[in-house]
RNA sequence: GCCGGGGUAGGGUAGCCUGGUUAUCCUCGGGGACUGUGGAUCCCCUGACUCGAGUUCAAAUCUCGGUCCCGGCCCCA
C-alpha cells in the first residue's frame, strides 16, 4: 500500500461536499463585497517567496529545481503570488483592486493540530488604496465571511504597527532595529524583549511603558487615549468599522507583526476552539510591490486558514448535512432494466439528482441500496406500469406509493 | 528540529503486560432466504496485525530503527 505524503489529506466525497459548500459561502461574499476572483500557479520562482520573507525561508517550503535548474517553491501562501500577478499584469488597471483567490499551499513543517503540510487558504486583498475606509473595508470582508460560515465564538482584533513603531522610535530605537523586537512583543516574549531594549540604552521606564501598551487590549473606550498619527487613523477607522456594523472588534496594541513591510493596521480572528492552531485569519495593511519590483503601492489584505475554520465548525458542532439524490431508479427485473435507465435519464435532463441501480440487484436489494443513498423517491420501473406508459413513484418517507405516468413523472416529483 | 502518546479488515475494537492452533466482536460492503417493494431478522462471503531488522523452536505480542497519525514546543510569511 502506497501511504500519502505526510501532512497531506484525501477528500472523501462527504468531506469534499462539505468544503465545497463553505467555499461557496466564502465566495458569495466576496463577490456581494465586489471582490474578483484571481488564480495564480500552485509553483512559482523560489526568489518571489525569498524576496518577500527571505532567504531563510527556503528551510521551511517545498523548494527545488526543475528538470531546466530553476528553482522553483510550491507557493507557502498567496499574497506574495498575488502581488507578482499585481505588478506584472495588472499595475493599469484601475484602482482600487479588489481581489479575492482560494488555493492551497504549501508548508514544509511539522504537522499538529490545524497544521497540515498542504492546506487551503482563502483570501482578498485591496490594492492601490492606503486609508481607514480601505482597512474597515478589508475587515468588513473577513469578518462577513466569518460570519457567513456560521462560526459562533470568534475574536477579531485589530492593532496598528505604528503605535508601538511610534514608541520604539520616541525611545531612541532605530528603524532597523523594530522588527526583532516587535516579533518579540508581538508573542509577549517580554524576557527576551527586555535585553534587546536595553542594549538600545532605552530607559526602565520607557521599557514599563512599552510593555504596558502591548497588553493594552479592550473595546473603542481605549481609543481616545492613543496618542499620534496612528490613534487618529484607529479613530477613523472604528468608526468605518461601527458604520459597517461591525462592533464585535477588540483593539490590541499588542498585536504586530515582526515583518517590516507591514505598514499600518494588522489585524487577526481567532477561534479559541482550536487549542494550540486557533488563528483563522491574519491580514493587514503593506506594501510589497517595491520589493516585487513594482512602484510603491499600499494594500490591505488578509488569508483565511480554510482547514482550521472549518475544524473550528466541526469543533462547534455545526451540522452539515450532504444532499441526497431527489429518486432512485430501479427495475422491478431484467426485462426492464434498459428501460429504467431510459426514465432516470429523462429525469436527469429535468434537472433532478437522480441515481440508478448499477449493480444489477434484485428488486428488494435494489430498494435497500435507494434507501441507504437517502433518495427521497423509488422509481420503480416495472411491465405492469409500463403497459400504460407510467411507473410507480414511492416516497421513501412515508412509504406511499403512486402510479405516475411517464410524462407527468418529472413535474411530480419536482414539489 | 525537539518532547509525549499511538498504529490490528473501509470504520470502530479484543488479544499485547504473561510469545504458542484457523487473530475476537460490532459495523460497513457483496450475495442469499424473499420468484415485484427498503430502513427488521437469519445465513454465507470478501477484508487486518504500519514497515524493516533482531531475540526465539515460535513474534500482533519482547527489543531496536524507519514511517505515518494524534497532542504540544519551535516557527507561523
Amino acid at each position: 500500500m502506497i501511504q500519502r505524503p505526510r501532512g497531506t489529506r484525501d477528500f472523501l466525497p462527504e468531506e469534499m461536499e462539505r468544503r465545497r459548500h463553505y467555499e461557496s459561502l466564502l465566495r458569495g461574499v466576496c463577490r456581494s463585497h465586489c471582490f474578483r476572483e484571481v488564480a495564480t500557479p500552485i509553483f512559482e520562482n523560489t526568489e518571489l517567496f525569498t524576496a518577500k520573507s527571505g532567504p531563510n525561508i527556503v528551510d521551511e517550503i517545498y523548494s527545488f529545481q526543475d528538470k531546466g535548474g530553476r528553482d522553483i517553491s510550491l507557493r507557502p501562501e498567496l499574497t506574495a503570488a498575488v502581488m507578482r500577478m499585481f505588478v506584472n499584469e495588472m499595475s493599469n488597471l484601475p484602482r482600487p483592486l479588489k481581489l479575492f483567490y482560494f488555493g492551497q499551499c504549501f508548508r514544509y513543517e511539522r504537522p499538529q493540530s490545524g497544521r497540515y503540510r498542504e492546506f487551503f487558504q482563502f483570501g482578498a486583498e485591496i490594492i492601490g488604496a492606503a486609508n481607514a475606509e480601505t482597512d474597515a473595508e478589508a475587515i468588513a470582508l473577513a469578518a462577513a465571511m466569518v460570519r457567513a460560515l456560521g462560526l459562533r465564538e470568534y475574536h477579531l482584533r485589530v492593532g496598528h504597527i505604528g503605535i508601538l513603531r511610534d514608541k520604539l522610535r520616541s525611545m531612541g530605537v532605530a528603524d532597523h532595529d523594530m522588527a526583532e523586537i516587535l516579533q518579540k512583543l508581538d508573542k509577549k516574549s517580554y524576557d527576551e524583549a527586555e535585553p534587546l531594549l536595553l542594549a538600545r540604552g532605552v530607559s526602565d521606564k520607557d521599557k514599563e511603558e512599552l510593555f504596558a501598551m502591548t497588553r493594552m487590549v479592550g473595546g473603542k473606550e481605549l481609543l481616545p487615549a492613543i496618542e499620534g498619527e496612528a490613534g487618529d487613523y484607529l479613530r477613523e477607522l472604528f468608526a468605518f468599522l461601527d458604520a459597517y456594523g461591525i462592533r464585535d472588534v477588540q483593539l490590541d496594541i499588542g498585536t504586530v507583526r515582526g515583518l517590516d513591510y507591514y505598514t499600518g493596521v494588522v489585524f487577526e480572528i481567532e477561534a479559541p476552539c482550536l487549542g494550540a492552531e486557533k488563528q483563522v485569519c491574519g491580514g493587514g495593511s503593506y506594501t510589497l510591490s517595491e520589493m516585487l519590483g513594482g512602484d510603491a503601492v499600499f494594500s490591505t489584505g488578509f488569508a483565511i486558514g480554510f482547514d482550521r475554520i472549518l475544524l473550528a465548525l466541526e469543533r462547534e458542532e455545526q451540522a452539515f448535512v450532504n444532499r441526497s439524490p431527489d429518486a432512485f431508479v430501479l427495475a422491478t427485473g431484467e426485462d426492464v432494466r434498459v428501460e429504467s435507465f431510459r426514465v432516470a435519464s429523462l429525469l436527469r435532463e429535468a434537472g433532478l439528482a437522480v441515481d440508478v441501480d448499477l449493480m444489477r440487484r434484485k428488486m428488494s436489494k435494489a430498494m435497500k441500496a435507494a434507501a441507504s443513498t437517502g433518495a427521497r423517491y423509488a422509481v420503480i420501473v416495472g411491465a405492469k406500469e409500463l403497459a400504460t406508459d407510467s411507473v410507480t413513484v414511492r416516497d421513501m418517507q412515508s412509504g406511499e406509493q403512486k402510479l405516475v405516468s411517464i410524462e407527468e413523472l418529472g413535474s411530480h416529483l419536482m414539489d
